[in-house]
DNA sequence: GCCAGATACATCCATCTGGATCAATCTTTG
DNA sequence: CAAAGATTGATCCAGATGGATGTATCTGGC
């Protein structure tokens, strides 16, 4: 059995749709990763947050995890980055001395019209095999499972330890 | 503007697939990575590493790299936690002492059935809300766009130094 | 006004990641 | 058979990641 008939044999399997979705993304993000990094010398993470704060300014660190689920951590650190590049700037409100609203600078402007520029041609690429007509279905039923409460909250993946830890190292 | 306005502009916007299906990727790998690390200990290549070679046994390292796209040394470390934890064994093939064949032993059966039930009930839950019909449609379209030739194969995100690195440090 | 708890963001640190390199083996050519 | 190059997988190391914790600020009860 060659590879393309062992892929297609788990893409017959009951967990056929999280591995589709998973070789998608998985393949996708070696390429748009390894490009964004190497190109432009940041995290990925780092520009989603610099495409927030362009597209709203003002925007907070907090606001950014609702548009880009990351750990809280990963956004403090892509503002401090994109501060000390000079693409943004930091300023803590005037209401709220804990908040920090985001401002995009002129540089940091240019710099997202390029990337994203970029990245609606990789979009193009990614999506060439599918007709306008199945791009818009595709785009309704992702968004029907983003709305979906199951995304972000789960039941089925609530932590908890089982007894299927029994054959680690013993390093409780 | 609340939370829920901004992503809703975010999903008007030019890069909306991108950025839609980054959203639900990126939820669902919080969900699902932290259940796999926190509860089996082992991050969520080994557990791949291991489907792959519970389904194809024998199966060897690079054969998987075919299945989730990541990079070499990944599986070579989960091959190598797997058997440490004695999920696996590895056998040098006759034919070819470079090659390694990877089985699974009963351990590593019994774990897997258990981490796959477990996905199979998140796959449920995620995709709760579409029909079955729905379903099949979304796997259709992007069982179209993962066999296009732009998902691994980039044109337009090849590498490559740009001006746009003007605003970097120094740190060439 | 004071204190306990909540909230926003920064930082610490153990672990993970992936590009580069290394070691072993195989294949090809003469 | 010897040598060069290809292939497979292991290891090294610099940097990224994220849970836990720390710091500053705000809010509500008294």
């Amino acid at each position: 059995m060659n590879e393309q008939e062992k892929l297609d044999e788990i893409l017959q399997s009951d967990l056929r749709y999280l591995m589709l979705v998973s070789y998608i993304v998985l393949g996708n993000n070696a390429v748009t990763n390894r490009f964004i990094e190497q190109t432009y010398q940041m995290p990925v993470h780092a520009w989603s947050a610099l495409f927030a704060i362009v597209m709203f300014p003002g925007i907070r660190a907090k606001e950014i995890r609702a548009l880009f689920p990351r750990p809280q951590n990963t956004i403090s650190r892509a503002a401090s980055l994109l501060e000390t590049r000079g693409l943004i700037e930091q300023r803590t409100s005037k209401a709220d001395g804990r908040e920090k609203k985001l401002y995009a600078t002129q540089a940091g402007e240019a710099l997202l019209a390029e990337i994203r520029g970029a990245s609606v041609r990789r979009q193009e690429e990614l999506f060439a095999p599918l007709t306008d007509d199945e791009r818009e279905i595709f785009f309704d039923l992702a968004r029907k499972i983003a709305a979906g409460p199951g995304l972000l909250d789960t039941v089925t993946m609530k932590i908890e330890k089982t007894d299927a830890t029994r054959s680690q190292d013993e390093t409780s």
